[in-house]
DNA sequence: AATATCTATTGACATAAATCATTGAAAAAG
DNA sequence: CTTTTTCAATGATTTATGTCAATAGATATT
């Protein structure tokens, strides 16, 4: 769906996320020093893995289109999932400290990724110095992002849990829809349980009830709904409605 | 208690957290800059709020010592717990990006803190690059360090969550105590019950679990304990004993 | 030192969520 | 187009956790 008819541009002074990421702290006539760092439209098919944990890393990674999702397998084999990501996001920037991966990724949807050696960002930060500050004012965000996350899960029953991560969802995918109310999950039930901390019978328990109360509209089984009634939803998701 | 006896050095290149903290960057013979910038030695009683969330900032915190809990206060009144900080942790990371507290800050001990203004240090920073560096380092670990505690919640039994925190607990005080075994929890029954997702009776009845099968030892009512069998409490840890 | 207050623990019971088993729908393979 | 496989939804039952109530151990107050 999303390929032939998006031109995806190679250069950064082309790309559509260009205010968002790094080289939008570099004057555009310096630009190409940018794009010579990257790998650019990376392209990775529907749950192929990006990278393993524990692998040695010296790239982060800009979700140019598609959506990620980062995990945690565990010695006995139990998979944790750290978080869902999507156009815009950067992943693996918690990496940069070890240069070794502290989770492991997989491509949810087919996704197109830049990928940025970090190495060469901070060489090329010596010579633009706002990109350090960029590159702070990114993080900072990212930690910020996570926190929020972690709502989701500390949320009481499995209702507020699931209403929790929707708005969140719904607010993150922002003007990426055409409607505003319109929601495309792109990880399987079993990613979602999993990241709420849910068996998936309950959270499909938790998906009808949000329905049949009237709260979100399924238009298939899987990945697409809409929000009806947003204060509804924002009722369950403080664990107001029981 | 860690009051007189403990010299607090004002200067940085004093600081027993040298090696940690942002000036370890910065030659020795260049550190007034960097003592400058700081608020240092900021003494907080046990209870005593740091920042509220919403307020504008212009600073981040470097615990020297003590420990603080992080929380989100909803609209509802409900408080979600974000994490807890201890000696040689940054904290106010997530607000740089917007200049408001994301989240409110208490001291759990009497705590001595270090404010930075993070403008003055992106000032210093043109002048001394590494500066920048070991910023987005500090950010990595703290990225990762947060997504590590996200383990503590998703972990499926309360006993199971427990002892992950535990672990991760007493990994992070590391050499602060003389016996590698033990552990302060600085932090009240209500709050770890708050931050694991459980009740506080149901916390305590994992405590008690955790005691009776010879995981742990009490030495007191709250804070203090050792870890008795390290294997078996990670065991738990990994939901393999139920 | 005695009282009051707060916090953690324990017990009894109700309930939400996990588990096991089955059905049904969609996607993939033939 | 049919068969097979995969994934989501639902039902019946068990179990873990939440809730309400009481107790006991600390700390703080008088």
């Amino acid at each position: 769906m999303s390929g032939p008819n998006i031109a995806i541009k190679n250069h950064c002074d082309e790309c559509a996320l260009a205010g968002r990421c790094f080289p939008s702290s570099i004057p555009k006539e310096s630009l190409f020093h940018v794009t010579q760092i990257i790998t650019s439209n990376m392209s990775y098919n529907k749950g192929q893995l990006l990278y393993r944990q524990g692998e040695n890393t010296q790239h982060i990674y800009v979700i140019k289109s598609g959506s990620v999702k980062t995990y945690i397998t565990n010695p006995d084999g139990a998979e944790y999932i750290n978080g869902f990501y999507m156009t815009g996001d950067i992943i693996n920037m918690e990496s940069v400290y070890r240069g070794i991966h502290m989770n492991s990724a997989t491509a949810l949807d087919h996704s197109i990724l830049c990928k940025v050696s970090f190495m060469k960002l901070t060489a090329l930060k010596d010579e633009f110095p706002m990109l350090a500050n960029m590159a702070i004012r990114v993080y900072s965000q990212a930690l910020a992002l996570s926190q929020d996350l972690l709502k989701c899960i500390s949320k009481k029953s499995a209702s507020a849990k699931l209403a929790t991560l929707l708005l969140i969802l719904n607010n993150r995918q922002g003007t990426q829809n055409l409607d505003p109310n319109n929601l495309h999950l792109c990880m399987s039930r079993q990613d979602i349980a999993n990241y709420l901390g849910l068996a998936t019978e309950t959270l499909s328990r938790a998906f009808t009830r949000l329905t049949e109360s009237g709260c979100i509209i399924k238009h298939n089984r899987h990945s697409d709904l809409s929000i009806h009634d947003r204060e509804l939803l924002q009722r369950y998701a403080s664990d107001i409605e029981q």
